[in-house]
RNA sequence: GUGGGCGUAGCUCAGUUGGUUAGAGUCCCAGAUUGUGAUUCUGGUUGUCGUGGGUUCGAGUCCCAUCGUCCACCCCA
């Protein structure tokens, strides 16, 4: 045997075991997405580094030290996507969607990111997102997030807790992130090693610190809703109301930041204390600057992403495997060549069929325990006796009944009474 | 990037202070029984003990390195 390969370092296969559940949370997903008016866009999963370094922030984490950057054979600079907003904004500007026009887009896909691997963070992971182009007002972000409130109601999910905050406009923050850095700066001896760091790099953060030690600190520095401008501050008073109306239960969580440079005045989390250390299931926020700062026309926006590695394991599982309608077994060389026949002609005839037809030999007896293993409801026999009287056989697995010497033209009939 | 736990059959795991040819269950295969399947019984296949060095008469067991994995920090969905 020569040495084996293995997958990449935090990239996952998933099995045929978990792909039902998979498919189950990405249908409802769909139509939820659907219900609302949003359409689907699918984009590349690779971009211009540029695209990335402009809209995430060339200082942020994740441009700094977690993108799959690579020079293709042309010497252009590539980037795997971290997340989709900056790519769907792109193509938005790039094809004329978001002149003038509303645009209301989802997507589903995964997602790269060069970090250690943990519970509920892989390199390679999933994300839905969407995004709401073209509307300034708090009433689509309402609807935003009512539409995540119902995807959790539609897939069972209990556990998780709405968190919003409002970071108010870009010139409100930076007012705002000045006078953060001034209040730590002159308390520096008291900043643990990690807040040091992002004094420089991202004042905002030293605020969602988990360190203890660092909380009395937190909580007498300046108030970012203290620092927001009157038009942010109506927004969010109004978004309050909407949800209140909505029956969407929320807190303010006046330390909810994010990570990433676009966001504007309305930002939220639904987080879960049932994931360990990556509580976050989805996450998303306006981003009113990000088209212009991009090469577009001034356009508001609100959009959000929605890990599905972290959603899923909080669905509870039941979707399992689909089992086949029947199981087609043939013995003999002869009823074998019949039996390929026979398994067309009835996938022909009856719509919405699942047939496995025996491959891989062996006598009846084997036969009928990869029958009864698959779960099939019954055993369809094509022996060269059967075959002689152009019947066939059907036992119906884990059930008295049986039914002997079915002829071959009245079994579609039969079929189709277990579909 | 930092820290800690863990790597023994396809899967879940035993393996005593280092001591002969490395084990169980499950799965798979064959046979017996059974109303050709499930149940029950019998038998059988499967491992470079993650990898590479080192210590030792002798290493699954001790030491070093490396890779992988899990968890936490960090980061984020």
């Amino acid at each position: 045997m020569s040495q084996q390969i293995q997958a990449v370092r935090g990239m996952k296969d998933i099995l045929p075991q978990e792909t039902p559940l998979w498919q189950r949370v990405e249908q409802t997903l769909r139509e939820t997405f659907g219900a609302y008016g949003y359409s689907e866009i699918r984009l590349p999963l690779a971009e211009k580094a540029e695209l990335f370094e402009r809209s995430i922030g060339a200082v942020t984490d994740i441009v700094e030290k977690e993108m799959y950057t690579f020079e293709d054979l042309n010497h252009e600079r590539l980037s795997l996507r971290p997340e989709g907003t900056a790519g769907c904004v792109r193509a938005g500007i790039e094809h004329g969607l978001l002149y003038n026009q509303i645009q209301r887009l989802w997507y589903m896909g995964a997602m790269f990111r060069h970090e250690r691997p943990q519970k509920g963070r892989y390199r390679q992971f999933h994300q839905a997102g969407i995004e709401a182009l073209g509307m300034e007002g708090p009433d689509i972000d309402a609807e935003l997030i009512a539409m995540t409130a119902r995807i959790w109601k539609s897939l069972g999910v209990t556990s998780l807790a709405l968190q919003i905050n409002s970071l108010g406009t870009l010139a409100a923050r930076q007012v705002y992130r000045a006078r953060l850095v001034e209040y730590f700066s002159g308390h520096q001896a008291l900043l643990d090693e990690d807040s040091q760091r992002r004094l420089s790099t991202n004042p905002l953060r030293i605020l969602d610190s988990k360190n203890p030690a660092m909380r009395e600190l937190i909580l007498a520095a300046p108030q970012l809703l203290e620092h927001l401008d009157a038009e942010s501050l109506a927004h969010f008073e109004r978004l309050k109301d909407l949800l209140d109306s909505a029956g969407v239960q929320y807190s303010v969580n006046p330390r909810l930041v994010r990570g990433l440079d676009y966001y504007s005045k309305t930002v939220f989390e639904w987080v879960t204390d049932q994931l360990g250390a990556q509580g976050t299931v989805c996450a998303g926020g306006r981003y009113d600057g990000l088209v212009e700062q991009l090469g577009g026309k001034a356009t508001p926006a609100i959009g959000f992403a929605i890990g599905l590695e972290r959603l899923l394991s909080l669905v509870e599982t039941q979707a399992g495997l689909q089992a086949p309608h029947a199981y087609l077994l043939v013995a003999g060389a002869t009823a074998e060549r019949a039996g390929v026949k026979l398994a067309e002609a009835l996938r022909d005839a009856v719509a919405g069929l699942r047939l496995v037809m025996n491959c891989g030999g062996g006598g009846f007896k084997a036969q009928f325990k990869r029958a009864d293993k698959s779960g099939a409801r019954v055993a369809l026999l094509l022996g060269d006796e059967e075959l002689a009287k152009n019947v066939v056989g059907v036992k119906f697995l884990r059930e008295e009944r049986a039914q002997q010497e079915v002829p071959m033209d009245t079994l579609a009939a039969l079929l189709r009474e277990l579909i």
